[in-house]
This record gives structure tokens, sequence and C-alpha cells, in this order.
DNA sequence: ATAAACCCTTAACTCAACTTCAGGTCAAGA
DNA sequence: TCTTGACCTGAAGTTGAGTTAAGGGTTTAT
């Protein structure tokens, strides 16, 4: 498969495949005999597997850094798993960070609709007036 | 309060919250007859206020947009209903691609504890391989 | 056999969000 | 009064995550 249609596959695009694979996000993908990059399925495996933990805003570093040692086989199972549990640490609490957000935005959306303001105009004008 | 006192209690730096002052994520803030910032509670509500967006991964362009709009008065309010909409939007699609990533995680952790790998050696293995 | 459409690499550029630096002002204690 | 430490501004530097550009090979349809 062409990384033309790995990048239409995948939805990412063909210079961020290069990019990602450059910066060891995933493994080196084959090549055939002209030096161009051939995906199969265990290319796109490894790939989707990548993307999920960016899409979750794990850093890329961190990404690789799990690939790297998953390639190293058995041996790096512990260093792994404490990259895992760290991630999932991070991500409760960006989860929590976002209800968080979410709670302010529903509250505030809600009192648009009673058509009085969560910061009153009076609390603004207080702190403009201070401004002098 | 001085601003080293309002890093303390907002935990952001000194550095960054005069960052944040300046692109206008917040009201400028009171000065004292020296020109030195002196922040009161109004200017910490500010800070959480924006803080909570910025935690929930929004662009600090999009709050700056939005705190403006809000010193600009009750005519603004259609404006600042629509970016909340769109911010409860993007935190929504955020919130369902953390919580994917973390029942891979869950998954692999889980695949972990059992002492098999969710991706095999043998797969590893086969990739090599055809790397010769 | 040549143009069009792909593919390759290396390196430079961009953008958001910080962070550090340089060069100065101000305030409180010895 | 002199020093020390916190504050100020404006500008330059850094980092992470791409994106674009330059210069060159390859494949395919005409």
């Amino acid at each position: 498969m062409t990384i033309k249609e790995a990048a239409e596959r995948t939805g990412i695009s063909v210079d961020n495949l290069r990019y990602y694979e450059r910066i060891g996000l995933f493994p080196e993908i084959p090549r055939n005999a002209s030096g161009m990059r051939d995906y199969d399925e265990m290319s796109l495996h490894w790939i989707d597997f990548a993307m999920r933990f960016k899409r979750g805003g794990m850093a890329l570093e961190a990404i690789r850094e799990y690939i790297q040692l998953a390639l190293q086989g058995e041996a790096t199972k512990p260093a792994r798993k404490e990259i895992l549990l760290d991630a999932k640490n991070d991500l409760e609490k960006k989860m929590a960070e976002i209800q968080e957000s979410l709670d302010v935005i529903n509250y505030k959306l809600d009192t648009y609709e009673r058509k009085c303001e969560p910061i009153t105009m009076d609390m603004v004008n207080a702190w403009k007036e201070r401004q002098h």
C-alpha cells in the first residue's frame, strides 16, 4: 500500500505519516525495491495504536518511548507498564478537568437562558470603575 | 496583593501571569502608585475563570476572545454563547477520545497482568523478519 | 519518450505557548 | 545610604508539533 493510500485509510496526512515515522512514533515502514514505503496491515495496526494515545493527549515523546520499548521485547514490560500507569493517571486527571470545564460551561449556558450573567455586569462595572 | 502572592494563590508562575495578562487572557490588573500590579479578589476570579477553560484544553485565543467580549457587556451575549457552545462540543469530543484511550490502556494493563502481550512478540518478530 | 502524478530526503519555516534575558525602577532592612 | 530582592517592560529564545520548500528519483498514461 502506498503512503497516499495509508494516509487515506488513517486520516493522517502523507507528510505527517513520514514525520511520525521519522521521530519513531511507530516502526520503520517496509520499503519496496525502489525505496518507497509499502504499508501493510501490521503498519496500520501500529499507526492506529500510536494515534489512540495521541488523541488522548499523550506527548509524542511518551508514545515514542513506549513503542521503542515494545520493539525491544519482553524485558521492557515493567517499564512499559509504568508508562501506561502514568498515562492512565494523566488521562483520569484530564477527564476530571474537562468535566469541570463542562460543568462551568453548562452552568453559564443555563444562566444565559435565564437572561442573567454568571459574571454580572455590576461586577464588571465595579471592576472598570476601580481601574478609573 | 503582589504578583508573587497571586502566583502562589493561583499556582501560575509570575512570568505566566504577566504573559497571560499581556495577551488579554484576563483584564489588566490594577496597579499601585508606583506602577506595580496589585491583585484583588476580582482579579483572582477572572484568572480562575480563564484557567478553567485553559485546563479543558481551549486555545488561549478563544479564551481571550470570550473575555474581551464579556468586558464589552450585554450586546455580546449571543457571540459568547456561540463560543461556549463550540467549546462544549470540543470538550465532549475530547472526553470521548480520552475515554477511548483509557479503555485501551486498561485493556493493556489487564493483559499485562495475565502475562500475555497485547501486541504479541510473534507479531513483532514477524514484522522484524519482513524488514529482513 | 515525455509529461503528470507520485514518491523520496533534508532542511528550513511556522505557530502556540511559554521562558529567559537585558536593562531598568522601587522598597525595606543593616 | 547602600544593598538586596521583588517588580517592571520589551525583546529574544525555546519547545513541541507540525508544515512547506528545494531538489531529485519513479511510474504510468499518452
